[in-house]
DNA sequence: GAGACGATGTATCGGCGCGATACATCGAAG
DNA sequence: CTTCGATGTATCGCGCCGATACATCGTCTC
């Protein structure tokens, strides 16, 4: 999953480490805590050595023309390479079942940008349906389980049935809009300014 | 986190680890999927040697007064000893940070009747706090990052947003609840026959 | 200009939990 | 009679996490 996510912002742009800890923050900050750097370095490594990652110079934002050899800095900036980006059309299109818990749906649809529509939908389908699954064993155990369960057991089912059956509906309308081809609603987002055309660039630019 | 989970139900009353597994996931079915033995059968032989369990004798529903030596069918009964007990205690009087995250919260949560109040409290309030935080975080994202990310991030951030303002509507809901010590309202859920009197047995019974 | 401090940055270690897999028994259905 | 699904225990490799260490940079303060 985490290769997943490092190949899609690396398709982006070159970054080091930190850098991607920061940006991952940023795009799945509703999804998942901070990435660790357990995780993300040994990760990193895992992907340069199966090629799909390659380090890239130094390039300090404000010193202009000096390529600094063996910079002062260690910071390695990683850059995605031709193989790499194979590979993450390869995971984008393989995309099953396990595309489908919390985690994996999360970052995958992190990337709709660079996903295709079919897969798009398959993912979303494949989401609700599980969403669903999860919502009625809870329906059930709400329904016949009032004497075995305390009272926090029960508030906590019904928390849980409430944000799926939240989730149901968000699923059904992004997948209604999608079978019409249209990229998300730029609803009312906090402040105005920002311009919030869709901007969808499929698959491969 | 496992490990206070599997204490917890043991506290109720002796089982196999089979049974484990399906009772965690009908307690916590709202907030992860079922446990994976993988994880249960190594965390039940961590706790055995540890002395918070040991093997009951097997009792087999129906057959009776026959005590099985080395039973037919190879299923392993475990209960909790009076140092799993404590163990469990300990665990409940330290919740700290690690307690406030979206699986620690729900497992705690999940044995708030055998929690005292004052935890309760403390573990709702520190929940709160973190979801607000990752909340807070969202909006500034949302807010000035309308240009850096596209229309499918920008949809994450906001389905994520509204989840996290729910909950915490949802805690301060508890909190005030607490606060006057009530159990959880036993508001409609599904079918009304089953009698749901809120029971909080305190701590030790 | 000396020292303190927080942000930036890379790296490793032990341990937990997961998914896949194997294997064995039991009851019921065909 | 056999086949199949539910029940049940167990292991293996690996991804990821939390804690920790360590080093450098810019800035603020005395």
């Amino acid at each position: 999953m985490l290769e997943f996510a490092i190949l899609g912002l690396l398709h982006e742009s070159p970054m080091h480490g930190y850098e991607l800890r920061k940006e991952l923050a940023a795009k799945l900050g509703s999804i998942r805590a901070a990435i660790s750097y357990g995780s993300l370095y040994p990760t990193l490594r895992r992907l340069q050595s199966a090629g799909y990652i390659t380090e890239a110079g130094e390039t300090p934002p404000t010193t202009p023309e000096v390529p600094v050899l063996t910079s002062k800095r260690g910071r390695v900036v990683y850059k995605i390479t031709a193989e790499g980006k194979e590979r993450f059309a390869d995971l984008i299109a393989q995309a099953g079942p396990e595309t489908y818990d919390d985690a994996g749906f999360g970052i995958h649809f992190a990337f709709f940008a660079r996903t295709d529509q079919a897969t798009r939908l398959r993912i979303l389908e494949g989401r609700r349906r599980k969403v669903e699954e999860r919502r009625e064993s809870m329906r059930d155990v709400l329904a016949r389980a009032g004497e075995r369960l305390d009272a926090y057991t029960l508030e906590l089912q019904r928390h849980g049935l409430d944000a799926c059956e939240r989730e149901v509906r968000w699923l059904e309308e992004l997948i209604v809009n999608e079978r019409s081809g249209r990229a998300p609603e730029p609803r009312s987002a906090g402040s105005g300014t920002a311009e919030t055309s869709p901007h969808v660039q499929d698959e491969r630019p």
